[in-house]
DNA sequence: ATTGTTTCCGTATGGCCTACGGAAATGGGG
DNA sequence: CCCCATTTCCGTAGGCCATACGGAAACAAT
């Protein structure tokens, strides 16, 4: 399917939830069964549990014993919901602020993966209109801040701000996308790729693939741990280069 | 949606359709009306008019002027059609293989750029369980060979292979992503922040987000172009200074 | 008891994938 | 010309999804 995308309902509704603008306790009428809290948690943990994918209002409905339509009242459709459980499970990065601007900048990028890693439906959510809450908004302004104190001038500094985000984000994605299949389709990555040996068996072209052969004849792929050890070290590599990249391009 | 994921099919089946082994031709029974390469192009059309969520088999069945279940006869299911046109896309890039080995891997971003941008539904298909075709295989070999130029020793080949497919897959579904959302809702990024305005007037706090604030004033986002030439640009910087690393950590 | 206000939620619409099994088309052998 | 094995075509049906609509139910104040 394709990728979340936040709602193109009132703006300022949504923000008002975001921030969780308190709103004024309602005198008469009946009391509410549920809160938005309550929705919002309910539904980080079906995604969390079963993927984005079953997370349906049906589906989180029943988790709390209401209705389906008794979310709507709280809530304005399931593009705003998945905003919300969002920025809630960014704020869980609780961001610590000292260090050298590169240790802060790693920081981030750990505390960053581990939300994906917790979540791992954060893979399915777009990223390019973020819910402007203080998850998001936290976030941003630490890895500015230490960006900043690198000594990039103002102009560069939203440059690479671009540039490190993508990175992050792409890379936390990319690792938990393997969990994330393999709690879908019940098969682990090592196994999905075991079936996949007659491949290099029967359609794998020694002379059409001059470099893998090399790379293979040379042991490059005789790794020891798993794959998504490899795949996590290589991001370790990529965010250090991309680094000394910036940090180079100063000097 | 969930990532779109590669079938747990029969693998067999799924390697002889991307790789099109000839079928030996059925002297009796009746005429096919329709090819699988025909399917394939029905799909992508589709997808790239309307998206990966409104190409269903249904859809482009409908398209093809024939039953919904008679893609099945053809094309095991949704999940390996999708591979099928993935790879057929991958293959479009044509990739030439002159130049440094920067000017290489340059080269290999934009065309898979490209890519992304005349498809822009590859944004929602996941790469960790890639379909094993000629038009992702081709890619690798040319991105190794490219960095097995550069001087890297083979192990370190394979940890910086996977950094700079991440960084480029990564960038291109970024990229891709805002024009997706705006064909999606009918809504530009430009439109949609506009709309969002409300949140520096009501919402951001100076206090709380200093960074932020000092590069404001110090107009470091009195950008020029539109969004997507910002991030575009974000992400040559970002690429140029990750290959900078690269390069750097041989010396 | 009535009224105003708020929340709860049953129903209905139109979509999705695909298992199953029978109908239709095709070419060769009698 | 008919029969039949083989292959493809496809209608039906089941169980999911989001959410618009409008009435029922709960509550406080009068």
């Amino acid at each position: 399917m394709a990728a979340e995308r936040s709602g193109g309902g009132d703006p300022a509704r949504t923000l008002a939830l975001l921030w969780r603008t308190p709103q004024p306790p309602k005198p008469v009428g009946r009391k509410p069964k549920v809160s938005v809290d309550q929705i919002v948690t309910a539904a980080i943990e079906v995604a969390d549990r079963e993927g984005l994918g079953a997370m349906s209002m049906a589906r989180v409905a029943q988790e709390l014993g209401v209705g389906t339509m008794s979310l709507y009242t709280h809530v304005p459709g399931k593009a705003e919901l998945i905003d919300l459980m969002t920025d809630v499970v960014l704020q869980e990065r609780d961001l610590a602020s000292d260090g050298t601007w590169r240790e802060r900048i790693k920081h981030y990028a750990d505390r960053t993966r581990a939300v994906y890693q917790a979540h791992p439906w954060m893979r399915d959510v777009s990223m390019v209109r973020p819910p402007l809450g203080p998850g998001l908004m936290d976030g941003q302004e630490f890895v500015l801040a230490a960006l900043a104190d690198s000594g990039l001038e103002p102009r560069l500094v939203t440059v690479a701000h671009v540039a490190v985000e993508g990175f992050v984000h792409g890379a936390a994605a990319s690792e938990v996308d393997d969990q994330q299949l393999a709690a879908a389709t019940g098969e682990s990555g090592d196994s999905w790729w075991g079936a996949r040996q007659i491949f290099w068996d029967d359609y794998f072209d020694v002379e059409r693939y001059p470099a893998m052969t090399a790379l293979w004849n040379a042991g490059a792929y005789e790794t020891e741990g798993s794959l998504a050890e490899h795949v996590h070290s290589s991001f370790d590599f990529g965010l250090d280069k991309l680094l000394d990249g910036i940090e180079g391009g100063m000097r």
